[in-house]
DNA sequence: CGTGTACTGGTCATTGTGCCCAATATTCTC
DNA sequence: GAGAATATTGGGCACAATGACCAGTACACG
């Protein structure tokens, strides 16, 4: 019962028809799509249950909240200390997001600040943590695809099967 | 009455309960947050109207959809066709997000693909776009800290103006 | 070819919604 | 600090949506 599974095609097309209109009742969602509402309705539940969606806070805008700057820290770390830096970076509430990636650098950190002196506050308290070893900043000028799902969701629905 | 001004502490009080609850009603939300029901209705309705929220697809898991690999890629390009570079990689399906940067890279691109090998293949489409000169990808390992919202959220809740 | 799963169309009571109102706080502006 | 503009409140209303059922049917898989 407990799929576990991720999306499939019809799971892509209820994302697609809610990307469209989040504020879509259940009803609304099943005339376009093309499904009863029963069909909608079990999905939905089944999303929640197996929490396939990603958290709400995804949805806000740091720039609404008067964070106006965002900036990608690349950062070498001891990797002895990575928990510890991890940790470390957990407790920075400007940092939204930390990746471990390969490569040169060790981590990869978005985060924001109000205006430049709040961003160079946050890059020097990056800096500050001990096992940080290199950081460089890359500073968001501009926002050339915003991010977005519909593409995939598209291939996704597409294709019949799963 | 088009405020166009982000959101306030109340705002983010609420936010804050939708986090926790996504599900949650007005009504749930309203006593949640110690406001009356008409309060939360307003201020909702102001949000979508002046479009506060961003689009629902940031709530979506592009592994839940089969792409189990993300990967971030850093090029360098011909600063003339800077447009025709961000056109060309928005026709990717792959591409979720592209940022213009500061720094020696120009561009940070976040790519998914299903596995190693369609990851490459991603990688190699970007790098054939005429006028990107050099990338080089940083495959996500792991992530240390999740996409949250939630620590500034309640910087700003707490803040009693605005 | 049989069995289990998913979808359907239907009904039901309950709850939430969107909208209205007038009264009262609160905040802002001059 | 007076006066005006704006937010919040509590109340009420008709309507729509929800979640929960159910039995019948289509479908896919082994």
């Amino acid at each position: 019962m407990t799929r576990r599974t991720g999306f499939d095609s019809v799971d892509a097309a209820i994302l697609l028809a809610m990307t469209a209109s989040p504020r879509a009742t259940v009803l609304a969602l099943a005339q376009r799509v093309l499904l009863s509402r029963n069909t909608i309705q079990a999905r939905l539940t089944r999303w929640d249950q197996d929490e396939l969606l990603l958290s709400f806070e995804r949805r806000i805008d740091p720039e609404s909240l008067g964070y106006r700057l965002t900036a990608f820290i690349t950062a070498s770390v001891v990797q002895r200390q990575l928990d510890a830096v991890a940790g470390a970076l957990r407790d920075i509430p400007e940092v939204l997001e930390v990746h471990g990636v390969s490569g040169e650098r060790d981590l990869l950190i978005r985060v924001v600040g109000e205006d430049a002196d709040d961003l160079y506050r946050v890059a020097g308290s990056i800096l500050a943590i001990p096992g940080v070893e290199r950081t460089s900043t890359a500073l968001v000028m501009r926002q050339l695809v915003a991010f977005r799902m519909t593409p995939l969701l598209q291939i996704v629905a597409r294709r019949k099967g799963r």
